[in-house]
DNA sequence: CGATCTTATGTATACGTATTCATCGTTGCA
DNA sequence: TGCAACGATGAATACGTATACATAAGATCG
């Protein structure tokens, strides 16, 4: 193996040199194989090879104008968040493009960063479920970015976005409450600002509203655990105990779930219990959740086929906006048959004498 | 506002000219200000805003030889990881670092894409829990990039590495159930190949066999939920119950306790159960789980912080290998004194049609 | 007040690649 | 045989910035 001086890397200069070519034709190589003749070729990757050569893509991408990366700007924290970056990811990788990640834990935190993240010349901007300051998303399309809010249906229109029927999905669990004869349903969402919120308990008010049922709607704070376990005091406080709650997200029902365990419910006994994400611990035995199944994968590569940015932007045109359908997941927490059949040596939460707490 | 005719990015050159300075004055406007007189940097500023400069982080990365980008490579799947990616985001971003992601599900995936990602020639990469092949590692380094192994202990030696104590942690745990008078313990693996597995058991084993405890090794097959589920099956067959199953991975762990359940078997009622890693969920009501919690967050640290390449890499110095203590937790599933003690209305598992799986 | 030092800025070049244009040798065809 | 067309390659340049070097103007000091 060469010793390439350890302090100098190789460049195709060198590997031009090495091979008896020009540097252009060490270049054509690694663009476009074809317009070379086959012999220089072969000489010219063993060059190569023997030098240890790796193309410089920030070179490349001063001169081509394209990077190839891919940026999203994610929340930090979330299991469904942490699932669809893994998409993005995989999504991009298929495509030949890399991610650039960017998680942020407040909203303030975004339009900061975004400062940095915008010298990094990206082919296309995933936003995700971010509040982005409209003279940015003005500037940012000038530069010929391609855009894509995901998760972000209030953006449709103003810029290409990507989401779940989020208010059709809502629709169809609740007819499917309804149709186990719930008529007075309580929805519990996580922050009442969110368009997502919004358009889920549009959906479920208007369904139940049609088939006479009632659809209170209660706020847990925060799309975590935490806030789904401290709602449940609330919901057992009640003066009388809904048919159903619709909880916003899977990871809010989670801890509905053990929050109305704790207090000696349980679903589908006392109460039914709805979730909307469709979370791999939905699918979990210890949950079971009846839930609105996002299809992660699918929304991904329609987020990711925008932001690479394949499609030219004639900017006239306007904004294509993908909605995706969901799919039901029944599970065990609204199986009226199952109701109630307690069982000796099942988990037992009495006596324990920490509280429980999400996050570390 | 300007319009910057759409097709042409505004560059340095152009503000310099705006501004009646050098390109190079403008340059120096945006990198050591402190060099330029107060009333240039301020009509240059002014003319950067005016135009909606935006400097080119790629043509500084070519010309600094530094992109300020740090790659990670972390596998596709796991609760853990996902954490784990979060946290690397959040302290490279306050490092004024981008994170540059590649989720993989094969291992065969990694080499085959690590030749893409060095094309970008990242100022660091972080290897969680990758097989890398040797002479890969070795072309790594001598491009300069500062490699990191993580949650990877048989890297240790041959590459700074930064793990949890995986061989105490286990230990601590052992103590834990030794105190409770366990003496039949069976230990459950993921992967037996995963050197993180093998140094767990080895923590465990030890340390029992020195209270006069017995620890069989079993094998989950896979770090996942599904695996510990399936796994239950097995242990209840049984000829005789151990006292407590101390599991790999928390994830595991999950799929262990629901398992059981389903077969009328609670922790810590019939037999004590542990986890590894101290997952979010770990704390949350309907696990509880005993474990030993990671300090992912002070591990991220330390990963990114050798990742940036500060330091100078000296390289016949040992490379650096950080070693962090995790933290017992103690959890519901190893508390005797709850032993039994079922209650009506507890959450019913039987007559459950459907196989639950985890995954989508 | 001239010499030296300091400060602020301009000039010029390099970073490593992609691509246009020109060149040159070959082949095909009339 | 002569000319056009073609295929393969070399020479030159541009991408946008950082920085070494040069230079000019004040500032400092004897």
């Amino acid at each position: 193996m060469v010793r390439p001086d350890r302090k100098r890397p190789v460049t195709s200069v060198d590997v031009a040199a090495a091979a008896g070519v020009s540097q252009a034709t060490v270049a054509r190589c690694f663009t476009t194989p074809e317009v070379v003749a086959p012999d220089t070729r072969l000489k010219i990757e063993a060059a190569a090879d023997r030098l240890g050569y790796v193309p410089n893509a920030i070179a490349r991408s001063l001169k081509s104008q394209r990077t190839n990366i891919v940026g999203a700007v994610v929340p930090a924290v979330g299991e469904y968040w942490q699932n669809v970056v893994t998409y993005f990811s995989r999504r991009l990788t298929a495509r030949g493009r890399q991610l650039l990640l960017f998680s942020f834990l407040d909203h303030a935190e975004v339009n900061e960063t975004l400062e940095a993240v915008m010298q990094y010349r990206l082919d296309g901007l995933i936003l995700a479920s971010a509040n982005i300051a409209e003279t940015q998303l003005a500037r940012m399309r000038q530069t010929g970015l391609s855009l894509v809010a995901f998760n972000h249906p209030d953006a449709a229109g103003i810029v290409p976005s990507v989401t779940v029927d989020n208010e059709a999905g809502a629709s169809e669990l609740a007819r499917h409450l309804a149709g186990l004869g719930c008529t007075r349903v309580l929805y519990l969402g996580g922050v009442a600002a969110a368009s997502t919120d919004r358009a889920r308990f549009r959906g479920a008010a208007r369904t139940l509203a049609s088939t006479g049922a009632t659809c209170n709607y209660m706020e847990a704070g925060a799309f975590t655990y935490d806030a789904g376990y401290r709602a449940a005091d609330t919901v057992v406080n009640l003066d009388r105990l809904p048919d159903a709650i619709m909880v916003g997200s899977d990871e809010v029902a989670f801890g509905m779930l053990d929050g109305l365990r704790r207090r000696g419910l349980t679903a589908p006994a006392d109460v039914l219990v709805t979730g909307f994400d469709g979370l791999p611990q939905a699918s979990w035995a210890g949950y079971d959740l009846t839930t609105l199944v996002q299809p992660a994968d699918q929304l991904a590569e329609h987020a990711v086929e925008l932001a690479s940015g394949d499609g030219s932007d004639s900017s006239d045109a306007p904004p294509p906006s993908v909605v995706v359908a969901g799919t039901l997941r029944r599970g065990l927490t609204t199986r009226k048959g199952d109701a109630g059949r307690a069982r000796p040596g099942s988990y037992s939460r009495r006596n324990c004498g920490t509280e429980p707490s999400a996050g570390r």
